[in-house]
RNA sequence: GGGCCUAUAGUCGAAUGGUAAGACGUCUGCUUGACGUGCAGAAGACUCGGGGUUCGAUUCCUCGUGGGCCCACCA
């Protein structure tokens, strides 16, 4: 079998097919006698297309399953599908318009599946090596029923309950928001001074939302403010007559406005922080659209926030407590679909208590490797600072139900029995309950990080097969983006060691995200997007794959480069050269070793060479760096072993007649085991060139199921190093000369001068042949060229 | 305001306690018994600024400045 002429897409596309007929990369669940390695993929959000980004970090534990695979190790390598979430409802609604729950969750599942389809293909072309046998997607029932159970589970533990809690909400939209589905946004408005009574005293209180007035439930002073502090007072009358509590709180900004700040139920996060500081009540100021409600004696019930705003502030005008108002510069939050502002609303939602294992998960956390070892940074910060409980809830229909029954007349909640799931409200929408009550299904769905914080459990087959369970959790390793430790990882840990007490990785990897080539982010507005597609049209999937190892600074962002891109594509036309000659070489050569005295000086020299590269890059896949393990075997193949060993090597192929059988076949020899364990160690990266080159020596077997080959010191030869590094001088001394002068490169050297610190005996053939220098009068002494031509 | 990361030729970037790879680009040659998608050669960097540790720092520490990511705040 011979390499390819040209190698192309179709090259790439003939092998992704002989995977896939030759099931390479099946994960086998019988045999114990390999260690397994599992990978718990990133399931990939279902957006319709996968993005430079995807083409990153899936090429990153792309390397490292390769690897593990040649190394021995059972890879397990699933592939998993993030399906639910507002983007999707979006996108379904502007198709086919509002439409009843049921029949809009089936369109959804429709354009999922569609579009899984476009991902699973690209994901293909780029030569990712996932088993799709275990594919996996948050929309299936069976996925659903693992969630539930999760749930039901944490619920029986006390770690998630039921309660009225302020979330984002878009009086636009009508619907509860995840901070994520947040931006912010600037504007200018007014901060209105309004007079309250302190101890019969009037007192200033700076506000920009004088309309949630009656809503106002605290003030709040610093303590260390002398103007307030000693003043003793307990509570404070609003503008509009009522008394509220007067309270140090020391986050009161002294220097903002007057250095009082009422506290409303909700102006903005800071009184919902301020809220359960001080275990306030709370009264619902506005309505699921905005509205306005229970303003009592202010009487702006059911108007608009800006309606309201203008009413009263006409009011306290009248009253003569309006007493000033300043231009205000502030950023506040927008729903990131509508470009709406955002209120906060009260609402019955679900939460998982993460708040009292902060410090728990962080300790399981710190059982994780992580690479780099920075990362766990983020989550210990973020940990740190959870202010409440995790809102897990959602008022959205694209998603995992919640399992639990309502009591219609009460709100009290029941979780559901195991036999009820998967729970879908949509199919049982009510039943009676053990004393008669009638119970309806919860309607909200799970916020989709609860979906995806049990990958490990899933991919694992928790509660459902104790025997690949134990097999394959913890994950061997969890690969991620470093923008989403605070999310995913975190969520995970958290779940997983409630549900199981063990940590659900032993190894995180985090990978950075790619900028547009200007160091931007790649974005729709900036029109800077570089589509995968077209990538690997143009230059080739592999040219993409040595374009990620290359760019692999990580957990660092970096600017996308053509120059990377094509350098890699330079690089994999090397590969295929050097091995069409290497194959045309080794014609006839029956492939047996030599004997050892047959290796010339260069041939040891090229060999001790390779066992330093394969050490090396072995490292570097151990510790996950990429880029150096390229970087390492593409300078050692092509400006070692192409640019001076194979110009050693042509005369003693070409010429067996002068320089003897035994000299080629050594060549021979060398040049297959060089270009072959290069091929091998650099598969995982130029996952199709290595191919290509592997099975036209190996015709049927694949270099993915070939044994890692690992260094062998018995072939380190310091002497062979020394004698090639004053060989190569020479050579690139010769060369230098030809090109001052502007000779061919075959054009003779009369005669050298040569003198160095060893005898030259054993690298003067190849001053001849290759540098072809006719004459050399050697000296042994202080290191001299001199060429005469 | 907080945390983390980062600063090396025109560009992208590697490495190192003893003044610095490689790639792209530029310039000059070479037509080839694998490759002009190539080969050979050349030019191009006081390694962001200040201070410290050291015999010696680009490399370690510190401050500053610039850039990035995330988080918080904005009454």
């Amino acid at each position: 079998m011979a390499v390819c002429e040209r190698y192309g897409k179709e090259t790439e596309e003939k092998w992704q097919r002989w995977w896939e007929e030759n099931r390479t990369y099946d994960y086998d669940e019988n045999d114990a006698s390999r260690p397994v390695y599992s990978i718990d993929t990133p399931p990939a959000f279902t957006s319709g297309a996968l993005h430079m980004g995807h083409a990153l970090s899936y090429s990153y534990f792309d390397f490292v399953a390769r690897y593990k695979r040649m190394r021995g190790f059972n890879v397990y390598y699933p592939q998993g599908w993030d399906c639910q979430g507002f983007p999707t409802e979006v996108k379904v609604e502007q198709k086919y318009g509002r439409l009843p729950r049921d029949e809009f969750r089936k369109r959804c599942v429709e354009w999922t599946v569609e579009y899984i389809g476009k991902m699973r293909t690209q994901m293909k072309s780029l030569g990712f090596s996932a088993d799709w046998r275990y594919e996996y997607r948050t929309m299936d029932p069976e996925y659903h029923k693992l969630v539930q159970l999760s749930l039901l589970q944490m619920h029986k533990t006390g770690q998630i309950y039921h309660s009225k809690h302020p979330v984002y909400w878009c009086p636009n939209c009508g619907s509860a928001l995840a901070k994520t589905d947040t931006e912010d946004a600037e504007r200018d408005t007014e901060l209105h001074y309004v007079n309250f009574t302190l101890s019969g005293k009037p007192v200033l209180v700076a506000t920009t939302r004088p309309e949630l007035m009656h809503a106002c439930v605290a003030v709040l002073y610093n303590p260390a403010d002398a103007r307030y502090s000693r003043l003793g007072a307990k509570t404070i009358t609003t503008a509009l007559g009522k008394e509220v509590p007067f309270l140090p709180d020391a986050d009161a900004d002294m220097e903002f406005g007057s250095g009082v700040v009422m506290v409303c139920t909700f102006g903005d996060k800071q009184d919902v922080v301020w809220m359960y500081k001080h275990k306030l009540p709370i009264i619902e100021s506005m309505d699921g659209h905005g509205r306005i409600t229970n303003s009592g004696s202010a009487g702006i019930d059911g108007l608009k926030v800006a309606e309201a705003r203008k009413k009263l502030l006409e009011k306290f005008r009248a009253d003569g407590k309006l007493v000033k108002t300043e231009k205000l510069h502030q950023s506040y939050k927008v729903h990131d679909r509508c470009k709406k502002p955002i209120e906060y609303q009260l609402s019955m939602q679900w939460f998982a208590k993460v708040t009292e294992k902060s410090e728990e998960i962080i300790a399981n956390a710190k059982k994780i490797k992580w690479v780099p070892d920075f990362g766990i940074q983020y989550l210990i910060d973020w940990a740190r600072y959870v202010e409440w409980d995790w809102v897990i809830s959602r008022q959205r229909v694209f998603g995992t139900p919640l399992p639990f029954w309502l009591d219609k007349a009460t709100g009290a909640a029941y979780p559901a029995e195991e036999a009820e799931l998967p729970f879908d409200p949509d199919k049982t929408p009510k039943k009676a309950g053990k004393n008669g009550e009638e119970l309806v299904a919860e309607t909200s769905t799970c916020d989709c990080w609860v979906d995806s914080s049990i990958t490990p459990l899933a991919i694992a087959k928790w509660g459902e097969d104790e025997k690949f369970f134990s097999r394959t959790y913890p994950s061997s390793l969890r690969p991620q983006g470093v923008e989403i430790v605070r999310t995913w990882a975190f969520y995970t840990i958290y779940r997983c060691c409630e549900l199981t007490g063990i940590p659900p990785f032993r190894e995180i990897l985090l990978n950075g995200s790619v900028l547009a080539p200007d160091g931007k982010k790649m974005s729709k507005s900036l029109g800077n997007i570089i589509e995968p597609d077209k990538l690997i049209a143009d230059y080739s999937a592999d040219a993409v794959r040595q374009w990620a190892a290359l760019s692999g600074a990580m957990a660092k962002d970096r600017p996308f480069s053509y120059q990377d891109m094509q350098y890699s594509k330079s690089f994999l036309t090397k590969m295929l050269n050097a091995a069409k000659l290497v194959e045309k070489s080794c014609a006839g050569f029956e492939g047996k070793a030599p004997d050892r005295k047959h290796l010339r000086v260069t041939d040891r020299w090229i060999l001790s060479r390779l066992q330093k590269v394969k050490k090396e890059v072995e490292a570097d896949f151990e510790g996950f760096q990429f880029h150096h393990a390229t970087k390492t075997v593409q300078d050692f193949f092509w400006h070692e072993f192409c640019d001076y060993y194979l110009e050693y090597t042509k005369h003693r192929l070409y010429m067996p007649e002068t320089y003897g059988q035994e000299s080629r076949r050594a060549a021979q020899w060398v040049l297959r085991t060089v270009l072959l364990e290069c091929a091998q160690i650099l598969a995982p990266v130029t996952a199709h060139m290595s191919e290509e080159i592997w099975q036209s020596f190996h015709p049927g077997n694949s270099v993915h199921r070939s044994a890692w080959p690992s260094a062998d010191d018995a072939l380190l030869d310091e002497d062979a190093e020394k004698k090639c590094a004053f060989l190569n001088e020479v050579a690139s001394l010769a060369r230098q000369s030809k090109a001052e002068r502007k000779l061919p490169l075959n054009a003779e050297i009369a005669s050298a001068d040569i003198s160095c610190g060893f005898a030259i005996t054993d690298i003067e053939e190849e001053m001849h042949a290759t540098a072809r220098v006719k004459v050399i009068n050697f000296a042994e002494g202080e290191k001299s060229i001199k060429f005469a031509l």
